[in-house]
DNA sequence: CAGATCTCAGCTATACTGAAATGC
DNA sequence: CGCATTTCAGTATAGCTGAGATCT
Protein backbone atom coordinates (compact mmCIF):
# COMPACT_ATOMS: atom_id res chain seq x y z
CA UNK A 1 0.00 0.00 0.00
CA UNK A 2 2.86 2.19 0.73
CA UNK A 3 4.36 3.61 -1.85
CA UNK A 4 6.52 5.79 0.32
CA UNK A 5 6.34 9.33 -1.86
CA UNK A 6 3.17 10.37 0.15
CA UNK A 7 0.84 9.26 -2.81
CA UNK A 8 -1.60 7.54 -0.31
CA UNK A 9 -3.92 7.98 2.31
CA UNK A 10 -2.99 11.73 4.15
CA UNK A 11 -4.94 14.23 5.88
CA UNK A 12 -2.38 16.74 6.46
CA UNK A 13 -3.35 19.96 5.43
CA UNK A 14 -0.41 21.91 3.91
CA UNK A 15 0.94 24.55 6.40
CA UNK A 16 1.44 27.11 3.82
CA UNK A 17 -3.00 26.82 3.49
CA UNK A 18 -3.00 26.70 7.38
CA UNK A 19 -1.56 29.67 8.18
CA UNK A 20 -3.60 31.69 5.86
CA UNK A 21 -6.65 33.68 7.39
CA UNK A 22 -8.35 33.73 4.09
CA UNK A 23 -7.77 29.56 3.93
CA UNK A 24 -9.18 29.71 7.68
CA UNK A 25 -12.11 32.20 6.75
CA UNK A 26 -13.12 30.05 3.76
CA UNK A 27 -12.87 26.99 5.62
CA UNK A 28 -15.47 28.19 8.31
CA UNK A 29 -17.56 29.51 5.90
CA UNK A 30 -17.97 26.62 4.24
CA UNK A 31 -18.92 24.49 7.39
CA UNK A 32 -20.94 27.18 8.48
CA UNK A 33 -22.67 27.56 4.98
CA UNK A 34 -23.40 23.90 5.32
CA UNK A 35 -24.97 24.23 8.28
CA UNK A 36 -27.12 27.17 7.58
CA UNK A 37 -28.50 25.53 4.43
CA UNK A 38 -29.38 22.17 5.64
CA UNK A 39 -31.19 24.09 9.14
CA UNK A 40 -32.92 26.72 7.24
CA UNK A 41 -33.76 24.45 4.34
CA UNK A 42 -35.49 22.09 7.17
CA UNK A 43 -37.84 25.40 7.53
CA UNK A 44 -37.97 25.85 3.99
CA UNK A 45 -35.87 29.04 3.90
CA UNK A 46 -32.19 29.97 2.56
CA UNK A 47 -30.26 32.38 3.82
CA UNK A 48 -31.73 35.46 1.42
CA UNK A 49 -34.44 34.90 2.58
CA UNK A 50 -33.47 35.46 6.88
CA UNK A 51 -31.39 38.24 5.29
CA UNK A 52 -34.49 39.80 3.92
CA UNK A 53 -36.83 38.99 6.53
CA UNK A 54 -34.80 40.57 9.32
CA UNK A 55 -34.17 43.11 7.41
CA UNK A 56 -38.35 43.95 7.44
CA UNK A 57 -38.69 42.86 11.04
CA UNK A 58 -35.93 45.42 11.97
CA UNK A 59 -36.70 48.89 9.72
CA UNK A 60 -40.50 47.56 8.49
CA UNK A 61 -42.08 47.98 4.86
CA UNK A 62 -39.06 49.25 2.39
CA UNK A 63 -38.15 48.82 -1.20
CA UNK A 64 -36.44 46.95 -2.75
CA UNK A 65 -33.68 48.55 -3.31
CA UNK A 66 -33.32 49.72 0.29
CA UNK A 67 -33.78 45.76 1.45
CA UNK A 68 -30.58 45.05 -0.99
CA UNK A 69 -28.40 47.88 0.76
CA UNK A 70 -29.22 46.96 4.22
CA UNK A 71 -28.60 42.70 3.52
CA UNK A 72 -25.65 43.46 0.82
CA UNK A 73 -27.46 41.50 -1.33
CA UNK A 74 -27.47 42.81 -5.25
CA UNK A 75 -30.68 43.96 -6.67
CA UNK A 76 -31.20 41.00 -8.75
CA UNK A 77 -31.28 37.97 -6.16
CA UNK A 78 -33.58 40.77 -4.26
CA UNK A 79 -35.56 40.05 -7.23
CA UNK A 80 -35.65 36.84 -7.21
CA UNK A 81 -35.99 36.20 -2.89
CA UNK A 82 -39.01 38.74 -2.69
CA UNK A 83 -40.82 36.27 -5.60
CA UNK A 84 -39.70 33.21 -3.03
CA UNK A 85 -41.48 34.84 0.26
CA UNK A 86 -44.29 36.18 -1.70
CA UNK A 87 -44.78 32.67 -3.02
CA UNK A 88 -44.61 31.48 0.68
CA UNK A 89 -46.99 34.18 2.09
CA UNK A 90 -44.11 35.54 4.42
CA UNK A 91 -44.72 38.82 2.58
CA UNK A 92 -46.35 41.34 -0.06
CA UNK A 93 -45.52 43.11 -2.93
CA UNK A 94 -47.65 46.19 -3.38
CA UNK A 95 -46.33 49.72 -5.24
CA UNK A 96 -45.25 52.87 -3.47
CA UNK A 97 -48.23 55.08 -4.71
CA UNK A 98 -45.57 58.34 -3.68
CA UNK A 99 -42.86 57.25 -5.99
CA UNK A 100 -43.99 54.71 -8.74
CA UNK A 101 -40.75 53.15 -9.71
CA UNK A 102 -40.74 51.73 -6.28
CA UNK A 103 -42.31 48.13 -4.65
CA UNK A 104 -42.97 48.21 -0.94
CA UNK A 105 -42.27 44.67 0.57
CA UNK A 106 -44.24 43.92 3.66
CA UNK A 107 -44.46 41.17 5.95
CA UNK A 108 -47.00 39.28 6.60
CA UNK A 109 -47.49 37.30 10.14
CA UNK A 110 -46.54 34.31 8.60
CA UNK A 111 -43.20 35.62 7.67
CA UNK A 112 -43.03 37.08 11.58
CA UNK A 113 -43.80 33.94 12.63
CA UNK A 114 -41.34 32.17 10.23
CA UNK A 115 -38.75 34.79 11.38
CA UNK A 116 -39.32 33.52 15.06
CA UNK A 117 -38.90 29.72 14.07
CA UNK A 118 -35.53 30.83 11.76
CA UNK A 119 -33.76 32.89 15.07
CA UNK A 120 -34.15 29.69 17.29
CA UNK A 121 -32.14 27.64 14.17
CA UNK A 122 -29.53 30.64 13.86
CA UNK A 123 -29.18 30.65 17.70
CA UNK A 124 -28.50 26.89 17.43
CA UNK A 125 -26.47 27.22 14.24
CA UNK A 126 -24.44 29.73 16.24
CA UNK A 127 -23.59 27.61 19.24
CA UNK A 128 -22.95 24.45 16.93
CA UNK A 129 -19.97 26.45 15.24
CA UNK A 130 -18.61 28.23 17.68
CA UNK A 131 -19.04 25.02 20.28
CA UNK A 132 -14.93 24.62 21.09
CA UNK A 133 -15.35 28.52 21.97
CA UNK A 134 -15.66 30.07 25.38
CA UNK A 135 -18.05 32.79 25.67
CA UNK A 136 -15.46 35.76 25.96
CA UNK A 137 -13.53 34.21 22.90
CA UNK A 138 -16.98 34.30 20.79
CA UNK A 139 -17.03 37.80 21.90
CA UNK A 140 -13.57 38.00 20.72
CA UNK A 141 -14.17 36.80 17.49
CA UNK A 142 -17.08 38.66 16.61
CA UNK A 143 -15.13 41.88 17.68
CA UNK A 144 -12.45 40.76 15.47
CA UNK A 145 -14.48 40.08 12.28
CA UNK A 146 -16.33 43.27 12.36
CA UNK A 147 -13.48 45.37 12.80
CA UNK A 148 -12.11 43.70 9.31
CA UNK A 149 -15.87 45.01 7.60
CA UNK A 150 -15.53 48.29 9.18
CA UNK A 151 -12.22 48.62 7.41
CA UNK A 152 -13.90 50.45 3.87
CA UNK B 1 -37.67 62.56 -0.57
CA UNK B 2 -37.56 61.17 2.68
CA UNK B 3 -40.82 59.35 2.98
CA UNK B 4 -40.74 58.71 6.89
CA UNK B 5 -41.07 54.80 6.86
CA UNK B 6 -37.65 53.77 5.61
CA UNK B 7 -38.20 53.05 2.14
CA UNK B 8 -35.73 55.20 1.36
CA UNK B 9 -31.89 55.22 1.84
CA UNK B 10 -30.42 53.21 4.91
CA UNK B 11 -27.18 51.47 4.68
CA UNK B 12 -28.02 50.15 8.42
CA UNK B 13 -27.26 46.65 8.98
CA UNK B 14 -30.14 44.63 10.82
CA UNK B 15 -28.73 44.40 14.16
CA UNK B 16 -29.72 41.12 14.25
CA UNK B 17 -27.42 39.70 11.78
CA UNK B 18 -24.74 41.94 12.87
CA UNK B 19 -24.58 39.75 15.92
CA UNK B 20 -24.44 36.91 14.24
CA UNK B 21 -21.11 34.84 13.88
CA UNK B 22 -21.91 33.33 10.91
CA UNK B 23 -22.89 36.41 9.18
CA UNK B 24 -19.94 38.20 9.68
CA UNK B 25 -18.25 35.03 8.38
CA UNK B 26 -19.50 35.33 5.20
CA UNK B 27 -19.31 39.08 4.85
CA UNK B 28 -15.64 38.16 5.11
CA UNK B 29 -15.54 35.52 2.97
CA UNK B 30 -17.19 37.32 0.15
CA UNK B 31 -14.77 40.53 0.82
CA UNK B 32 -11.27 37.65 0.95
CA UNK B 33 -12.97 35.90 -1.92
CA UNK B 34 -13.42 38.97 -4.30
CA UNK B 35 -9.63 40.10 -3.16
CA UNK B 36 -8.29 36.91 -4.78
CA UNK B 37 -9.91 36.03 -7.50
CA UNK B 38 -9.00 39.55 -8.57
CA UNK B 39 -4.99 39.19 -7.77
CA UNK B 40 -5.05 35.54 -8.07
CA UNK B 41 -7.10 35.94 -11.68
CA UNK B 42 -4.10 38.37 -12.57
CA UNK B 43 -1.71 35.85 -12.39
CA UNK B 44 -3.69 33.55 -14.44
CA UNK B 45 -4.52 31.61 -11.30
CA UNK B 46 -7.54 30.92 -9.12
CA UNK B 47 -8.26 29.21 -5.82
CA UNK B 48 -8.40 25.97 -6.36
CA UNK B 49 -5.10 26.28 -8.66
CA UNK B 50 -3.13 27.69 -5.01
CA UNK B 51 -4.38 24.56 -2.89
CA UNK B 52 -3.13 21.97 -4.88
CA UNK B 53 0.18 23.84 -6.16
CA UNK B 54 0.28 24.23 -2.24
CA UNK B 55 -0.14 20.71 -1.61
CA UNK B 56 1.79 19.63 -4.39
CA UNK B 57 5.22 21.69 -2.88
CA UNK B 58 4.55 20.90 0.26
CA UNK B 59 4.04 16.94 0.04
CA UNK B 60 5.94 16.03 -3.37
CA UNK B 61 3.86 13.91 -5.86
CA UNK B 62 0.04 12.68 -4.95
CA UNK B 63 -2.80 11.05 -6.29
CA UNK B 64 -5.49 13.08 -7.39
CA UNK B 65 -7.88 11.58 -4.58
CA UNK B 66 -4.80 12.49 -2.11
CA UNK B 67 -4.53 16.10 -3.16
CA UNK B 68 -8.47 16.15 -2.67
CA UNK B 69 -8.01 15.22 0.94
CA UNK B 70 -4.75 17.56 1.25
CA UNK B 71 -6.66 20.63 0.20
CA UNK B 72 -10.73 20.06 1.17
CA UNK B 73 -11.68 19.64 -2.90
CA UNK B 74 -14.00 17.79 -4.20
CA UNK B 75 -12.95 14.47 -5.94
CA UNK B 76 -14.62 15.90 -9.35
CA UNK B 77 -13.14 19.41 -9.05
CA UNK B 78 -9.62 17.95 -8.35
CA UNK B 79 -10.29 16.35 -12.12
CA UNK B 80 -11.07 19.79 -13.76
CA UNK B 81 -8.66 21.84 -11.73
CA UNK B 82 -5.45 19.60 -12.73
CA UNK B 83 -6.99 19.78 -16.34
CA UNK B 84 -5.88 23.76 -16.18
CA UNK B 85 -2.48 23.11 -14.07
CA UNK B 86 -1.90 20.75 -17.23
CA UNK B 87 -2.83 23.52 -19.44
CA UNK B 88 -1.14 25.67 -18.53
CA UNK B 89 2.38 23.46 -18.50
CA UNK B 90 2.02 23.85 -14.51
CA UNK B 91 1.51 20.56 -13.49
CA UNK B 92 2.16 17.04 -15.21
CA UNK B 93 -0.26 13.88 -14.71
CA UNK B 94 0.98 10.22 -15.24
CA UNK B 95 -0.36 6.98 -14.72
CA UNK B 96 0.97 5.11 -11.78
CA UNK B 97 2.57 1.49 -12.56
CA UNK B 98 2.39 0.42 -8.69
CA UNK B 99 -1.34 1.01 -8.68
CA UNK B 100 -2.70 1.33 -12.11
CA UNK B 101 -5.95 3.13 -10.64
CA UNK B 102 -3.88 6.32 -10.18
CA UNK B 103 -2.62 9.44 -11.81
CA UNK B 104 0.02 10.65 -10.49
CA UNK B 105 0.23 14.86 -10.27
CA UNK B 106 3.64 16.38 -10.37
CA UNK B 107 4.46 19.97 -10.45
CA UNK B 108 6.75 21.10 -12.94
CA UNK B 109 9.30 23.93 -12.46
CA UNK B 110 6.37 26.41 -13.89
CA UNK B 111 4.09 25.34 -11.68
CA UNK B 112 7.11 26.24 -8.57
CA UNK B 113 7.32 29.65 -10.46
CA UNK B 114 4.31 30.52 -10.46
CA UNK B 115 3.00 29.30 -6.71
CA UNK B 116 6.55 31.52 -5.77
CA UNK B 117 4.15 34.41 -7.21
CA UNK B 118 1.05 33.07 -5.66
CA UNK B 119 2.81 33.63 -2.48
CA UNK B 120 3.17 36.56 -2.71
CA UNK B 121 -0.32 37.42 -4.05
CA UNK B 122 -1.88 35.62 -0.94
CA UNK B 123 0.48 38.03 1.52
CA UNK B 124 -0.34 41.02 0.38
CA UNK B 125 -4.16 39.74 0.03
CA UNK B 126 -4.02 38.81 4.10
CA UNK B 127 -2.19 42.14 4.54
CA UNK B 128 -5.42 44.24 2.91
CA UNK B 129 -7.96 42.11 4.46
CA UNK B 130 -6.95 42.64 7.50
CA UNK B 131 -5.36 45.87 7.47
CA UNK B 132 -7.17 47.29 10.83
CA UNK B 133 -5.88 44.72 12.93
CA UNK B 134 -2.78 44.29 14.90
CA UNK B 135 -0.23 41.94 14.47
CA UNK B 136 -1.68 40.29 18.15
CA UNK B 137 -5.17 40.45 16.77
CA UNK B 138 -4.54 38.88 13.69
CA UNK B 139 -2.60 36.42 15.61
CA UNK B 140 -5.94 35.74 17.57
CA UNK B 141 -8.00 35.31 15.04
CA UNK B 142 -5.78 32.57 13.27
CA UNK B 143 -6.11 30.93 16.51
CA UNK B 144 -9.97 31.27 17.26
CA UNK B 145 -10.77 30.11 13.54
CA UNK B 146 -7.73 27.50 13.87
CA UNK B 147 -9.87 25.83 17.21
CA UNK B 148 -12.73 25.98 14.81
CA UNK B 149 -11.80 24.16 12.35
CA UNK B 150 -10.05 21.83 14.75
CA UNK B 151 -13.32 21.08 16.15
CA UNK B 152 -14.66 17.26 14.62
C1' DC C 1 -16.58 -9.84 -3.72
C1' DA C 2 -15.99 -5.00 -1.47
C1' DG C 3 -13.77 -0.82 -1.99
C1' DA C 4 -10.73 2.85 -4.11
C1' DT C 5 -9.85 5.84 -8.03
C1' DC C 6 -10.81 8.68 -11.93
C1' DT C 7 -14.00 10.96 -15.01
C1' DC C 8 -18.16 13.15 -16.74
C1' DA C 9 -22.68 15.19 -16.50
C1' DG C 10 -25.39 17.92 -13.88
C1' DC C 11 -27.13 20.33 -9.71
C1' DT C 12 -27.59 24.35 -6.02
C1' DA C 13 -26.39 28.74 -3.67
C1' DT C 14 -24.02 32.95 -3.69
C1' DA C 15 -22.46 36.85 -6.10
C1' DC C 16 -22.38 39.58 -9.93
C1' DT C 17 -23.09 42.18 -14.82
C1' DG C 18 -25.61 44.09 -18.86
C1' DA C 19 -29.52 45.79 -20.73
C1' DA C 20 -34.09 47.39 -21.03
C1' DA C 21 -38.38 49.59 -19.26
C1' DT C 22 -40.21 52.90 -16.30
C1' DG C 23 -40.46 56.95 -13.50
C1' DC C 24 -38.36 60.89 -10.60
C1' DC D 1 -31.31 65.51 -19.08
C1' DG D 2 -29.11 62.45 -15.41
C1' DC D 3 -30.29 59.22 -12.10
C1' DA D 4 -32.93 55.55 -9.39
C1' DT D 5 -35.72 51.40 -9.43
C1' DT D 6 -37.24 47.06 -10.99
C1' DT D 7 -36.85 43.08 -13.85
C1' DC D 8 -34.86 39.58 -16.78
C1' DA D 9 -31.18 37.02 -18.93
C1' DG D 10 -26.91 35.39 -18.36
C1' DT D 11 -22.08 34.53 -16.14
C1' DA D 12 -18.73 32.53 -12.71
C1' DT D 13 -17.21 29.99 -8.77
C1' DA D 14 -17.41 26.79 -4.92
C1' DG D 15 -19.19 22.83 -3.41
C1' DC D 16 -21.56 18.72 -4.16
C1' DT D 17 -23.99 14.06 -6.04
C1' DG D 18 -24.78 10.11 -9.12
C1' DA D 19 -23.19 6.99 -12.19
C1' DG D 20 -20.07 4.40 -14.80
C1' DA D 21 -15.49 2.47 -16.01
C1' DT D 22 -11.38 0.63 -14.24
C1' DC D 23 -8.45 -1.49 -11.03
C1' DT D 24 -6.75 -3.54 -6.20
Amino acid sequence: MATGDGTDLGDELPARLQALPTWLISQVETRAHRLLTERLGAEGSRGYHVRLLAALAEFGPASQASLGRRTAMNRSDVVTAVNELVDQGLAERTGDPADRRRNIVTMTPAGQARLGRLDDVLAQVQDELLAPLSAPERAELTRLLTRILGHR
